[in-house]
DNA sequence: CGCGTAATGATAATGCATTCTCACGTAAGA
DNA sequence: TCTTACGTGAGAATGCATTATCATTACGCG
């Protein structure tokens, strides 16, 4: 499928619109629908995760079988994987909360928009 | 303003939706247009700020000059705001990578979904 | 006491991502 | 070759948060 093809291509998470224009360059004329319909049997099959950034749309990433955090370019928009995460988030919970998973996105600039 | 109110009141992010529910138990017949353009103008003075969860609607709470994180309880919805931070974040990223800001969000349990 | 200005509430409009609809084309099967 | 069922593309429809519209109201001030 082409829509598989386009998040193996670049291996970071893309919009469905994003999803939608690569797809398009090899299989010109697929439909936003398609792309929607092929998203939604990816992630059922869980070959791939959505990926929910504060205050964004979401994108969607080729699942990964290990953890892994994001970093959101503020300068292409881009967002990158980070592997590593920081450990012990769970003692910053308030006294008497359990805490059953986390989410870390880190913001800057990437090398290209650096330059 | 009622809206400040309502907020100083829960001391904890609340939704457009929420705030104004609040708001019109103090002002009865209060519009929801009312309630964003208060909310637009505290942002604007920075006495209220947008807070941003993955995947959730924007939530508005007082601005606070330290720096903090959330908790968003997955039983009854609620986002508590969470004293401290890991370090080190920046040493995360890929080589090449500049980091000026982050944002973390716990999720789990509050005391009173666990119970 | 009367007018003008600014805020308000109700509701319609907007923007946007996602989903639905449906006629069409295609490919497999008989 | 004919039939049938399914996947597809195009565009309309939906849902939702937010913003614009606009007639009305209340208040300040002359």
């Amino acid at each position: 499928m082409a829509v598989r093809r386009a998040l193996e291509a670049t291996r970071t998470p893309m919009r469905a619109q994003e999803i939608h224009g690569d797809a398009a360059r090899v299989v010109p004329g697929i439909g936003l629908a398609t792309v929607y319909r092929a998203l939604k049997s990816l992630i059922e099959t869980g070959q791939v995760v959505p990926v929910e950034l504060p205050g964004e749309t979401p994108r969607y990433e080729l699942a990964h079988p290990h953890h892994h955090h994001h970093f959101h370019c503020r300068g292409c928009g881009r967002v990158f994987e980070v592997e590593g995460c920081p450990g012990d988030l769970a003692a910053l919970a308030p006294a008497g909360f359990s805490v059953d998973g986390h989410e870390v996105v880190l913001y800057g600039r990437c090398t290209e928009c650096i330059a």
